[in-house]
RNA sequence: GGGGACGUGGCGCAGUGGGAGCGCGCUGCCUUGGCAUGGCAGAGGCCACGGGUUCGAAUCCCGUCGUCUCCA
């Protein structure tokens, strides 16, 4: 029975909920936990209650959650199931059910709700799990043969890293019956073919791995499952593809429309940029933008593969873009917040579809250029170094090389070009260094186990507690003087880096000693905050009672730099517009850098207003206000939620009123006139998209004030004048020195020119030849080339050796009319003559140079010159 | 985070150690009834920036900045 995409959504859902599970919505695409470069999974919200990190707001939870994944981009489109963007529903259940009822309702939603027939039905369970396979027989009561047993690799999950929770698993099949392909039938969910298709997978998280790899039964049990909306709608709907599903057609129909091509005869041009398109609008929705680098490059190559396929649509300009309203438009009922992230959609695509079409054009000609050569030389085969080169470099897709090598009748070694890029990516990998973090994790897991820090440090900048550990060199140890350590106490005002805020610096002293805090980190999902510096004086202790003094200076400063990237970031987004989105940023004492999403340079006039806008922001003296809430109150009263905070979670609002709201981690001035003075020192690219201001405040703004102008007073008085002239004068003066410059060229030209003639006409002749010699006293090189230059336009045969000095140093002119130049090879005549100045000369045939170190004997240089030209031609 | 390429008149580029050029555009004049065109003359460059090597650097080396690009 035919269900729409809709229909499933809704029906799976309220089923859930009928069975006591919480609905929360699906969160953001771009995690926050940075090990994870995109939401791919619908757990990945949940993974802190997993783990144990956090506590969950129910027990039972079910969603429906929007996921990118970015693994297998290049087969996307190839496939009847591969997405970049899809959609997962999902119920799970931490510490709560477990696999009888997590089996048992899925089979009644599949078998009742969703009405399909029970014995077209098949599951796959992991080879040693009896349990499920019980449940499965004889509560579900499923044939034998309709359960299949699989291996590790098709039906255990996990651990997500070398360590932690795992389980086996158990997944749905449909068999779509006879009429479909399929090799071997009585193979069910194990054959090839579209005729039994998963979409359903059951995760049962029931043992932990350790280090060894040795698994345990975890004390709590988690039930983990996925089922794939564009999967099930295709079953649903008795389509061969989920392209063919309504969650596709509109946008499929659109490109259809926009191309004047025909789906049926562009399959895979269609549903690549069907799927393309539909992730972008979600992604950039959510906050991603197009870069060179982490997420923002990913987006990148998948805006780029689309405009490939594009083009073989035989679209030669932007287009892609106009494709984002009907993304919208079908999806914005179950996400709203498509509606706002349009406009910047469709800006970023067609930016991406200019930015590559030119790329293309441009490293098109290289290509070209190569093909011309290998032809000529009369190869059949590019070097593959060549082609990555070209790939590497240029950015040229391989596939559009493949298809130029083609049309010239040329190819390549695959194998070489496999190679060389895999040799490559291992070089790329090896220098990473992201995983420190993870390291680092495990590292304090294993040396103080489940503990947690309480950060006191909004309000108070010192505090008394007691020491839980001292570490060094990762094993837990007193600290003596001159060691560098870390130590964790109960509760701290020490504020950790965090929100691109930099940490506090202070002192910790016990009755022993005393510590000097230089970097405090969170770890552990940010429950433990760890200080780390080093001891100054005496030893530290575990346990002893420490009194802990934040650096008042420094925080202060900090405060005022951060609230100035609030004021910063409403005040973009009023001069150029709601598309403005904070990127990273870094906030240090009295200066700070903001990252945001910008399509071009700002002018000097809108920097100014900016800055004109926050610093009013500054007189008016408004209160920050800070408080906490629910995401969901935050969101209605319209504050800025910047990365994935998650449903459920009371979050920290900082407020300055009629101005900006911003969920927000960090600590802030108490009124927006305590950050006394604002001032913007850089605007930049970042990357493509992304610009940078770099800005100040406070004390450093002062500072800066003073020096620039002190700098200015400084100018004007050297240039003699006041300082509101000091540019005018400049500019007077600059006008002048180019007029007199050109003048003074002009006629040192004319008198350089005479000289040459002069010299031209009074010369010795020999059997024709004019032989002129001469040294200048010290001069301008250059001059001795106009001499020559005006010796030329006598148009008779002459060679011509000029010495002078530049630099107190020796320089040697040869020159020669190109009759005689072809009689005597000027250069080795200059290297003669160059070696009584100590130096080598070298130039074109008719006219050489030649410099040295040695002046004394510049006249005998030049004069052996003339000597070695006449015995070359045979006059002397 | 790592690798590669590029940065030269307004724009697109050539120039692999020795007088800074080409095409388009721009200004003026001539050709024309007017326009398109054609011809002639001309303006416009710290060759991205800072160090170094060299007798001599747009050119080679190192660094900085910017742009493009590939990988993670």
């Amino acid at each position: 029975m035919y269900m729409s995409g809709d229909e499933i959504r809704s029906i799976y859902l309220s089923f859930f909920e009928e069975k006591g599970h919480l609905l929360l919505p699906s969160s953001s695409l771009l995690p926050d936990d940075p090990t994870l470069m995109f939401t791919s999974a619908g757990m990945v919200q949940f993974k802190p209650y997993f783990l144990g990190q956090a506590q969950p707001p129910a027990k039972r939870i079910t969603t429906v959650q929007k996921c990118l994944r970015t693994g297998d981009l290049e087969n996307v489109g190839h496939t009847s199931r591969h997405h970049t963007f899809f959609e997962m529903l999902g119920n799970f259940s931490i510490g709560d059910y477990f696999k009888k009822e997590a089996i048992l309702w899925a089979w009644e939603l599949v078998t009742q709700r969703f009405k399909l027939p029970p014995e077209r039905l098949w599951v796959t369970i992991y080879q040693d799990d009896d349990e499920s396979f019980d449940i499965w027989h004889n509560l579900v009561g499923l044939p034998e043969n309709r359960i299949v047993r699989m291996g590790k690799e098709d039906n255990f999950w996990g651990p997500p890293g070398p360590t932690g929770p795992c389980g086996p698993c158990s997944e749905i099949y449909y068999d779509m019956g006879e009429e479909w392909p399929c090799d071997d039938p009585s193979k069910g969910p194990a054959a090839e073919g579209e005729r039994f298709r998963e979409f359903w997978n059951l995760v049962f998280t029931q043992y932990y791995q350790d280090e060894n790899g040795n698994l345990s039964d975890l004390p709590r049990k988690n039930i983990d499952t996925g089922l794939g909306l564009e999967r099930m709608a295709a079953i649903m709907q008795g389509k061969p593809t989920n392209f063919e599903t309504d969650l596709f057609q509109p946008i499929i129909e659109a490109i259809g429309q926009l191309t004047g091509k025909k789906y049926e005869e562009n399959l895979v041009a269609f549903r690549v940029i069907a799927d393309h398109i539909r992730a972008l609008t979600f992604a950039i929705t959510d906050g991603a933008v197009p870069s060179n680098e982490g997420r923002g490059y990913v987006i990148r190559r998948i805006a780029r593969r689309s405009v490939r396929y594009g083009l073989q649509l035989g679209k030669g300009e932007p287009f892609l873009y106009n494709i984002v309203p009907v993304v919208v438009e079908h999806y914005k009922n179950w996400y709203p917040e498509l509606i706002g992230g349009q406009d910047l959609s469709m800006k970023l695509i067609k930016q991406e579809e200019e930015a590559f079409l030119r790329t293309l054009s441009s490293s098109q000609r290289y290509l070209d250029e190569v093909v011309q050569q290998i032809k000529k030389q009369g190869i059949k085969e590019v070097p593959a170094e060549e082609v990555f080169r070209l790939y590497d470099t240029y950015g040229l897709p391989l596939d559009t090389i493949d298809d130029v090598l083609q049309e010239n009748n040329l190819s390549t070694d695959k194998e070489k070009l496999n190679q060389i890029i895999e040799q490559y990516k291992e070089q790329s990998r090896a220098s990473w260094k992201g995983g420190e973090a993870v390291l680092t994790d495990t590292i304090f897991t294993r040396l103080v186990g489940n503990i947690k820090t309480e950060f006191t440090g909004y309000d108070q900048l010192e505090g008394s507690s007691t020491i839980i550990a001292t570490v060094k060199d990762n094993s837990r140890t007193e600290l003596h003087e001159g060691d560098e350590g870390a130590i964790i106490v109960e509760h701290t005002p020490f504020y950790a880096e965090s929100g691109g805020q930099e940490a506090d610096h202070g002192i910790i002293t016990t009755e022993t000693g005393t510590f000097f805090v230089d970097d405090v980190q969170k770890v552990l999902g940010g429950n433990v905050i760890v200080h780390y510096g080093k001891v100054i004086s005496g030893v530290i202790k575990e346990g002893q009672e420490a009194s802990l003094q934040v650096d008042a200076e420094r925080r202060k400063a900090m405060q005022r730099a951060h609230t100035a990237t609030h004021l910063l970031h409403a005040a973009l987004r009023h001069v150029l517009g709601d598309h403005v989105r904070q990127g990273g940023s870094k906030v240090g004492p009295d200066w700070f850098r903001f990252d945001f999403s910008h399509f071009e340079s700002m002018s000097p006039a809108q920097i100014q207003e900016v800055e004109r806008l926050v610093n009013e922001q500054v007189l008016e003296n408004k209160e920050v206000n800070i408080f906490f809430t629910s995401l969901d109150e935050a969101k209605k009263m319209g504050a800025m939620a910047l990365f994935g905070e998650k449903y459920g979670e009371t979050v920290r609002v900082v407020q300055v009123p009629d101005w900006s709201m911003e969920l927000c981690g960090g600590t802030h001035a108490k009124r927006t006139g305590d950050i006394g003075l604002f001032h913007i020192i850089s605007e930049s690219a970042s990357s493509q998209g992304i610009r940078r201001i770099e800005a100040i405040t406070g004390k450093k703004a002062l500072e800066h004030m003073w020096n620039l102008e002190k700098l200015v007073k400084d100018v004007a008085e050297e240039l003699d004048t006041s300082k509101d002239m000091v540019v005018q004068k400049l500019q007077k003066l600059n006008q002048d020195l180019k007029e007199k410059d050109k003048e003074i060229k002009h006629l040192v030209e004319r008198v350089h020119t005479a000289e040459g003639k002069e010299l031209f006409t009074k010369a010795e002749e020999i059997n024709g030849v004019k032989f002129i010699n001469a040294v200048f006293p010290p001069r301008d090189p250059g001059s001795l080339i106009i001499a020559v230059d005006a010796m030329r336009s006598f148009n008779k045969p002459f060679v011509a050796a000029l010495g002078t000095l530049n630099d107190e140093k020796p320089v040697l002119v040869l020159a020669a009319s190109p009759d005689v130049a072809e009689k005597v090879n000027l250069r080795e005549v200059v290297n003669i003559a160059a070696s009584y100045i100590g130096g080598k000369g070298g130039g074109r045939p008719t006219l050489v140079q030649a410099g040295g170190t040695d002046a004394s004997r510049l006249s005998v240089a030049v004069q052996q010159a003339i000597y070695e030209c006449k015995r070359r031609l045979g006059l002397a």
